[in-house]
RNA sequence: GGGAGCAUAGCUCAGCUGGGAGAGCACCUGCCUUACAAGCAGGGGGUCACAGGUUCGAGCCCUGUUGCUCCCACCA
């Protein structure tokens, strides 16, 4: 049923109204349904989902637009509401959020929520609700999220019992990165280096016998306090008398071994190094290789502690300071050499993190990490681009035990209990009730997992893992997965090693890697910097569809881009354009519902239908690379250019005319086209394109279940081409006409001499309308061109414009003789090639084929220009 | 120390397997032409970082140089 649609394009009316309508008809929701596949998707929100920053809402922008596309060409694909993790931010903030309920530690470890509940809960959740109560939506988000995430949990404590019993989970003691304020372990990954400006100090370390003893150099003195060793390399002759003998380490005045070890490197610094094997990772391999003591000097807050002797109480800051001071005092620092030094911060607070050796939990994960890798060798899983596959391995093929175990009091328990009574710890789903030496009391583990441990279950845990759920059978694995470079170790590589662990297959097939959205500066969006923009807010101004299109233009796979409010504007304006459009033909549609009549297209027609196919062709290639930015800018450029600076132009003589079947032909193929061009839209735009396409006549019930355009009706080329030689004429009469400062309005009489004299004849109505002529007249003879007039030449034909008052003859010779110099070095250029032996034996026989054309018509029109010349010498 | 990316119009960026340099914004000149001034028509503006090489032909492929960005890595 055709409706009207208002005069003005208003984004927000429009998007609210369709967002409401499709939460109504429940295209939200997942449904397994054989008998539907592959047309049954889960429809996201995409004005309002996951969009807590940029990052987030061009994640969703391109999950829904492939999605929207590859469902309808045939592909099932799986959106997940909720597709997401906490960012620390959220994290932190959560913890506040809990403190402010009321929570204690108890309560929060039984509830045990995935992190990423809370953070929806507080931040999303809370904004989602609220969004969806100005919508009108009865959709309770926060009670769905927390039931899916519930189940999630489950599946946490199964796959962490299911890895313990395999041996590939174990608890130890280790140098983990430690972050003094969150006071919690981190996992390599959560570790940022920065370089800082620092000092590599020299510090002398006395002989037991009084001798000169040894220097040697650190970037952290503070850690001397727990030394248990210096180490050099066993090769050094400088040191070899001092392998085995005793040196004091200053302040402390203890006595601490020399030890050989190859790990010293003896051109770097003194060729000795202080050995402190609970504060260093490379130390601690020494310590365990010397049995050394492993004494910690440093409690959880990174102040110094009983082992400090006299530093104890002083904050490893202070320390530093002090024992600086001290060992000047003392004489035993031997030098203070400017050092640029590489320093460990925590992601989530910036603290600078502490090596510290303590017992945690980890994953083996090299063994987890050998089908993961395959998978993707084998290409089981693909890259989009390709370059992050290379990423991926270099992590992967180096990967480490992961430390899972955090001391955060949010997040899900560790599911390990301790016997009250034998102390014997066991890992199970559910809390045990009786131990094995009778007691029935234990004691859970107090940390949580690391976030992406559950993050990584993810594909599956959603889907009702690990029940066999129609869902999980159904769905996995997805394909496509689509998330910024940023988290690839994060989450990517935990996802397939889950995935391939726990399912024994890949989570996905394709994983579509994007860049960063960056400030207008390039500058990435932060909290500190405080230069994150809102989504919401620009959707609020310029609507959803404008900020998801402008998303995607012009930006290349995995490339960073800024973000420019000036571009969300030119997105708006192109919505803006199309809506005009459609009413324009919404206007005069008649009911008519775009059934075409081949026998009755005119060139024109063909033309348009012919543009149409192309950018359909290509439109959907680029779809199915993931080339989004490719396939937008092709859309905004058919729509623009094609469509409606040309088409609809040349169909309003139609349209106005006498000719009812010549109307209702040209009203057909406008629906037609304007149907096509929303539907390859509406992957970008799907509110707008909703919205039109629910109004046109005989349109389906909605554009997300209506098929992908398709190439219809062949044999046009020929056709369109001569369409296309008149457009150009028609370009070059309006720009004489501009050159001459001839206002639109001015009608003048057109005199055109055609080379393709049917071209011209079939194209003569809109000639008249686009290039302003009250009247068209076709000769066939030089003599028959009117005296005093300017010449326009085309390959198509020259069109001669009558306007003698306004020519200046010798201003007139001066520009055809520029246009004639310019038509002799087309020539030139393609003489030069075709005499080329090299260009007509090696090149495609179509390209040689072209250059021949191109050389008869530019001889042609030089054979024009120069008579014309003559004839303006001739009346001078 | 390894790896990746970027260098194209005044600005922000496209340019897919090599076949005559593009868009948006900005700028200039005309236009309120009954879908649209969030618009229409026309226009100016680029040694595609630099130097070599391969090729009939290079923005694109190869080598090197310079500058910028990012990631990874336990040199104290």
């Amino acid at each position: 049923m055709a409706k009207e649609l208002s005069k003005t394009y208003d984004p927000k009316q429009t998007e609210d109204r369709i967002y409401k309508h499709w939460m109504e008809k429940g295209y939200f929701h997942a449904e397994v349904d054989e008998n539907k596949k592959p047309f049954t998707i889960v429809i996201p929100p995409p004005n309002i989902t996951g969009q807590l920053h940029m990052g987030h809402a061009l994640d969703n922008m391109i999950q829904d637009a492939l999605i929207r596309t590859k469902r309808m060409q045939g592909y099932a694909a799986l959106w997940m509401p909720g597709m997401d993790h906490a960012s620390i931010a959220t994290e932190v903030k959560i913890v506040d959020a809990m403190a402010e309920e009321g929570l204690t530690k108890e309560e929060i470890g039984r509830e045990a929520f995935l992190t990423r509940a809370w953070a929806w809960k507080d931040q999303y959740g809370g904004r989602i609700s609220e969004q969806l109560k100005k919508l009108g939506s009865s959709l309770d988000w926060e009670r769905e999220r927390f039931t899916m995430d519930e189940g999630c949990n489950r599946a946490v404590r199964v796959a962490f019992k299911k890895l313990y019993d395999k041996g590939l989970i174990y608890q130890g003691d280790r140098i983990i990165n430690w972050c003094p304020s969150c006071l919690t372990a981190l996992s390599d990954a959560e570790v940022e280096y920065e370089e800082r400006d620092s000092h590599l100090w020299h510090i002398r370390y006395p002989a037991e016998d009084g001798g000169k003893g040894i220097v040697v150099a650190t970037t952290r003195p503070e850690t001397m306090l727990g030394d248990t060793a210096v180490a050099v390399n066993p090769k050094d002759e400088r040191y070899k008398d001092l392998i085995g003998k005793n040196v004091i380490l200053p302040l402390m005045n203890r006595k601490i071994p020399v030890i050989a070890d190859e790990y010293v490197d003896m051109e770097f610094g003194t060729g000795a190094v202080k050995i402190t094997p609970a504060h260093d990772p490379n130390d601690y391999e020494v310590g365990k290789r010397h049995n050394l003591p492993m004494p910690r000097i440093m409690d959880d807050a990174g102040i110094i502690n009983n082992n400090g002797g006299d530093y104890a109480g002083l904050d490893r800051n202070e320390a530093r300071n002090q024992i600086v001071a001290d060992l000047k005092d003392e004489g035993l620092l031997a030098e203070t050499e400017d050092h640029v030094h590489n320093v460990g911060h925590c992601y989530r607070c910036n603290t600078t993190i502490e090596p510290i050796i303590s017992k945690q939990w980890f994953v083996k994960m090299k063994e987890l990490a050998k089908p993961a890798i395959e998978a993707v060798e084998d290409g089981r899983i693909k890259f989009v681009p390709e370059r992050f596959a290379k990423i991926y391995f270099n992590w992967m093929y180096n990967i480490r035990d992961w430390c899972i175990s955090r001391q955060l009091w949010w997040g899900h328990r560790i599911p390990a209990y301790t016997c009250n009574d034998c102390g014997k710890t066991v890992v199970e789903i559910d809390a045990p009730t009786a131990c094995d030496c009778g007691c029935t009391v234990f004691t859970q583990d107090e940390d949580v997992l690391d976030t992406w441990f559950s993050s990584g279950l993810w594909p599956f845990s959603t889907l009702g893992w690990p029940d066999e759920t129609p869902e999980l059978k159904f769905f996995y694995p997805t394909d496509v997965l689509v998330t910024g470079y940023d988290i690839i170790f994060f989450w990517v590589a935990r996802m397939i090693v889950f995935g391939m662990e726990m399912m024994g297959d890949v989570p996905f097939r394709y994983v579509n890697i994007h860049g960063i959205v960056r400030d207008e500066q390039g500058r990435k969006m932060s909290k500190s910097l405080d230069n994150g923009v809102d989504p919401l807010e620009v959707i609020d101004e310029y609507g959803a569809d404008a900020l998801r299109f402008s998303l995607a233009m012009g930006v290349s796979p995995g490339n960073d881009m800024r973000f420019y409010t000036k571009k969300v504007e030119a997105a708006r304006n192109f919505a803006n354009k199309i809506w005009n459009a459609s009413r324009f033909v919404l206007m005069n549609s008649d009911g008519k519902t775009g059934t075409i009549d081949e026998s009755k297209l005119d060139i024109a027609d063909k033309w348009i239908i012919s543009g149409l196919n192309t950018a359909i062709t290509e439109i959907t290639q680029n779809m199915d690379d993931m080339e989004l930015g490719l396939a937008t800018q092709r859309i905004y450029d058919f729509t623009w250019s094609e469509l409606c600076d040309w088409y609809i132009e040349m169909a309003k003589p139609r349209l106005y005319g006498e000719d009812t079947q010549v109307k209702e032909s040209t009203i057909n193929v406008l629906v037609y086209v304007l149907k096509n061009t929303l539907k390859l839209l509406h992957p970008f735009m799907p509110f707008l394109t909703e919205e039109i396409y629910t109004s046109l006549p005989g349109a389906d019930e909605t554009i997300m279940l209506s098929s992908w355009p398709k190439v219809e009706f062949a044999g046009l080329e020929q056709d369109a081409k001569q369409m296309a030689d008149v457009m150009e004429l028609i370009r070059a009469i309006r720009g004489q006409r501009a050159d001459m400062n001839v206002p639109p309005s001015v009608r003048t009489t057109l005199t055109i001499l055609a080379q393709n004299e049917n071209a011209i004849k079939a194209c003569e109505e809109y000639i008249k309308k686009l290039a302003y002529a009250d009247e068209v007249v076709l000769i066939s003879n030089q003599n028959d061109i009117p005296e005093n007039s300017v010449s326009v030449v085309c390959p198509v034909g020259e069109a001669f414009l009558p306007l003698s008052e306004l020519i200046d003859i010798g201003k007139e010779t001066e520009r055809l003789q520029k246009e004639l110099k310019q038509t002799e070095q087309e020539i030139a250029r393609a003489q030069g090639k075709l005499n080329n032996k090299g260009f007509t034996d090696k090149a495609p026989e179509s390209l040689v084929q072209e250059e021949k054309e191109k050389l008869q018509m530019h001889t042609e029109m030089k054979q024009k220009l120069a008579e014309r010349l003559e004839y303006l010498e001739s009346i001078k």
